[in-house]
DNA sequence: ATTATAAATAGTAATCATTCCTATTTAAGT
DNA sequence: ACTTAAATAGGAATGATTACTATTTATAAT
């Protein structure tokens, strides 16, 4: 009982409206101009389980967990400079198949994060 | 003055030879066997100043900073069960090249790291 | 060799993203 | 309405990393 939660409905249209790759507290900030008390670790709870239900995907820059709503395997690119993550696009099948020393492996997720100065910026 | 101390030394040292992907934690335990009193905030300092100085890169696998003194990009491959993280061959220009998206910018960063099950824990 | 000095270290305290804990609240089924 | 399992709010704890500072060390000039 108690499973949909507005906390978690919030969270998920959040994700799900933009193409930014909000950090866990930039998440928090929005759902904040919602639900004015809603809690720090209710945003990672449900960021978190978001991601194992397959609604969302994180990776992380330096330090930082970014979350998007687009769960398809994508590659991204942030700015050093101004600290934006942009999707890239790619043939991930195609990029899998160049790299070897897998054999044996089960791959079951896929990382591509490159880094440098966006057009802006650079 | 001062500038090539004997814990620069053994830290890329231990970097140079190993193909482990040691944590920063990991380093120092080893360089204690060297250095008994060696400290952690050196270890850190050497390991950024290594990767600053293009003689180390590392990346960030979980929470935990992994260092490699291969400085040759390539990919990486970590197993969820046993942790180990392996090298991957790749070319990397074809890589690049198979993105779309990068118009304008300025990459100077490429990490690729794939997860799960290795052969061994499969 | 001795000395002067800038850089590096050891040890410890602080930081900060993330996770954990618990009393309270909420949603769904009866 | 009542029951109960799941979710939340708020705050405390964790743990990797960074910052701070007094001390030590390596270089270069005397």
């Amino acid at each position: 009982m108690a499973r949909y939660s507005k906390q978690r409905e919030v969270i998920e249209n959040i994700l799900h409206s933009t193409t930014a790759h909000p950090s866990a507290a930039e998440v928090y900030a929005k759902a904040k101009e919602v639900i004015p008390n809603i809690s720090l670790g209710t945003v990672y709870r449900n960021l978190d389980s978001l991601s194992h239900d397959g609604e969302a995907q994180s990776f992380t820059v330096g330090d930082i967990a970014h979350f998007d709503g687009n769960i398809a395997p994508h590659p991204h690119f942030f700015c050093t400079k101004c600290g934006r993550v942009k999707d890239l696009e790619c043939d991930m099948d195609k990029l899998l198949s160049l790299m070897t020393g897998l054999d044996g492996c089960e791959v079951d997720s896929e990382t591509v994060l490159l880094g440098g100065l966006c057009s802006e910026c650079v």
